[in-house]
DNA sequence: ATATTAAGGATAAATAATATCCCTATTATA
DNA sequence: TATAATAGGGATATTATTTATCCTTAATAT
């Protein structure tokens, strides 16, 4: 079980787009280039954050995306979700139906403890996840890269962003 | 990111373990009808919870499995791990190092802020699964069973153990 | 001896993840 | 107004993983 990498992706393209000025877009292009990533795929991550409304977008040169909120408004969650979709990690088959011991007319209401227990870890995972946003990450990011790689990365960001 | 149905199956077999009788065994093929999966399949599963140490079995008519430890001492965690791997759900692949403002020489120490805070959510998640044993579900599922059924569905099961 | 079992190897089928290609509508800019 | 660059999205291909099935072997209770 094992998040897909445009998860990964999805992540450190936002980050980028964390410290990008007001108003500029930057381009899957530029993303993809700057990560090492096949465009056309990037492409389909960051449709799924333009979907799940996180970011917005434009056409034509100079086109291209930018956060649709403030880094602070974003968390890991919504990002993780856009992209991999919001369905728990455990899928409940409710095999105790397959019990022969089960009378015929019998029906099990509500979800097995099995299935509640997994899902209370699945809730655990997720509230984790809610709880950092982007502004956090930018953070981190800030005080564990080079001061000079930092500054060359965006200068890098900048010629490229419409 | 879906865990794998075997998981389901490990853990609905070992809540019917746990309430195995000191000493019995129970078959594949008993556990297989009594949750209505493919035998063959749930054998893997089920080899997967021996090579862990979670549960003894003995071969022979009158073979099969039983708890290796006591409910109480066997986690939702032990389990999923046994049959999932123990592989974090966020996958690394260091997309910062194509940096092309990189310095040829620079080398990258340690995890990216990224797989950190993703990896702290994986923790949150196993340290849930980690908090819940066999015997918690055993409580939960006397609780939710009607007793006719529980009754009945052990009947059934020792009818089958050796 | 016989029937039954777990273990595990080999292989097949189904599903999901990872791409690539191509067309369309939009838009900045020359 | 023409041109080039862009996001969106449909179709399709490739690869990996999951879900099985089948078969052989060694152990064991009866």
């Amino acid at each position: 079980m094992i998040l897909k990498s445009q998860v990964e992706w999805a992540l450190h393209c936002c980050a980028i787009l964390s410290g990008l000025p007001e108003g500029r877009y930057l381009s899957t292009k530029a993303l993809a280039e700057l990560h090492g990533l096949p465009k056309e795929y990037l492409s389909k991550a960051l449709q799924s954050l333009s979907q799940a409304g996180l970011v917005d977008t434009t056409l034509g040169p100079s086109g291209g995306y930018r956060l649709a909120k403030s880094p602070g408004q974003v968390t890991f969650l919504d990002i993780v979700e856009a992209v991999e979709g919001e369905t728990r990690t455990f899928v409940c088959n409710n095999i105790r139906t397959n019990n022969p011991c089960l009378p015929d007319d019998y029906c099990y209401s509500g979800p097995c403890a099995v299935a509640r227990i997994m899902w209370e870890a699945d809730e655990a995972w997720r509230e984790k996840l809610r709880s950092v946003t982007l502004s956090d990450l930018e953070r981190m990011l800030v005080r564990e890269t080079p001061a000079k790689l930092w500054k060359d990365t965006f200068a890098w960001v900048l010629g490229r962003a419409g």
